[in-house]
DNA sequence: TAGTGGTCTAGACCACCCA
DNA sequence: GGGTGGTCTAGACCACTAC
């Protein structure tokens, strides 16, 4: 364990960071996938040759950044998903009434593509690189309520299709689960458009009606994008919600 | 200093959180103020007769939840609007092309009223109590991007004006230093809808062109509600931009 | 009872800032 | 040089979970 390369050197970074490097590439690389437990903090501090409280503080930044949930007395887990409660992290849609209602993901269509200019700069792919589109419906209590259309390299969801995606409860679970690629961040751009004829068609709206245009960039390990997504949410009875801390 | 109040007790918080909750009341009290140093880690830990490592995970806390800013070698300070680092905290507004432009906020309107329905349940007042209302318009770079309006307790904001609002460089820093106001959350509700006439004329739109509205309900100390505002933005140049974490 | 994360301590040393 | 926050250690004990 190199204990600090210090001395004014400019790649200096903590103990504890060079730990949390090790705990990464361990999750990068699979070896600990969502769900699974990792070893407990007094063994990672032995199998690396740190105090406890070292590898304690790495963990620490690793569950401030939802990489790991610690569960005390039952020890700490990959993030995952799967975990119903990570699903509004990435969808910050409320009723307006309060009154929760059960939502349903209903894919509609899905089709393989070339990346045009700028799919490709977003993604950090080679113009014309494979890409999958899919468009789908959220309904929330029978009420449409978000028209998606998605956009993903094809080389990491070989073969993704409306078959595959009725299946799944969830997209990030999906993509998680069968194609090992897990989501942790998001970038999000917000404006106001009018529908144009598809979106008004699938929302059950009027044409040129307002509607919330949300473009997500999704990002996996080591800062990758792997997804783009244009969302067309209507926001007659819902709205996104933010915290501002 | 109560060590735990434990045994299974329901009010049991660790030590940190105590003394979290003491230096909590210093600043609510405005004993420490806005931009102010706040006594050592190592003074407070003889003070209130715990360890040093004990403050110390006290402010890690809160210098996470942005109330107190640490900067190694000098000091430990009370956060503040005046920081212009902070000001882009509670204004999510990027400009689509990157470009960033001078930022300018014209006061439009200040006249009192009485708190409808609504208003009072927002801001925790009595129906009928003593509100102040706003309306400004902010300026990037000559173009007009947010109309908002703005209600606020009169009793908390007794002398404000139109005058005052003028000489101010941002709200957040005027509440702060003038009336002793600290804005430290905020909840927001986005919804696009179409600009009605006021609003349109303002942001220079034609009528019925979509809008981002933006609502807002700003918190000081004690989850006290202290402003609602909505605000009315035109996401031609410029998009309301989220970080999913 | 054994193992996990959670809290707290005391003390050492490092990095940074300023007079 | 003296004060501040930042890192790291070793060890103790508490709280929770599972068996």
């Amino acid at each position: 364990m190199n204990r600090s390369s210090s001395l004014h050197s400019p790649t200096f970074s903590p103990l504890y960071r060079q730990i949390k490097d090790l705990v990464l590439r361990h999750l990068e690389s699979g070896e600990w996938g969502p769900g699974d437990p990792i070893p407990s903090e007094s063994e990672l501090a032995t199998r690396f040759g740190v105090s406890q409280g070292t590898v304690r503080k790495a963990i620490d930044e690793m569950a401030a950044e939802n990489l790991l949930v610690r569960q005390q007395g039952k020890g700490t887990f990959v993030a995952t998903h799967k975990d119903p409660g990570s699903y509004f992290r990435f969808l910050r849609l409320l009723p307006n009434d309060g009154e929760t209602r059960l939502s349903q993901s209903v894919p509609l269509e899905c089709w393989r593509a070339k990346a045009g200019a700028d799919v490709a700069r977003i993604l950090a792919l080679e113009p014309g690189s494979p890409i999958t589109i899919v468009r789908r419906l959220l309904k929330l209590g029978d009420e449409p309520v978000v028209f998606d259309e998605i956009y993903l390299p094809s080389e990491l969801f070989p073969d993704l299709s409306l078959e595959i995606l009725r299946s799944a409860e969830s997209l990030y679970s999906l993509f998680e689960t069968r194609y090992g690629v897990r989501m942790i961040r998001a970038d999000e751009r917000l404006r106001a458009v009018a529908a144009d004829r598809v979106s008004a068609e699938w929302l059950q709206v009027t044409e040129g009606s307002p509607l919330l245009l949300v473009e997500r960039v999704t990002f996996t390990y080591g800062h990758k994008p792997v997804e783009w997504r244009r969302g067309f949410y209507s926001t007659r009875n819902y709205h996104y919600h933010n915290e501002l801390g």
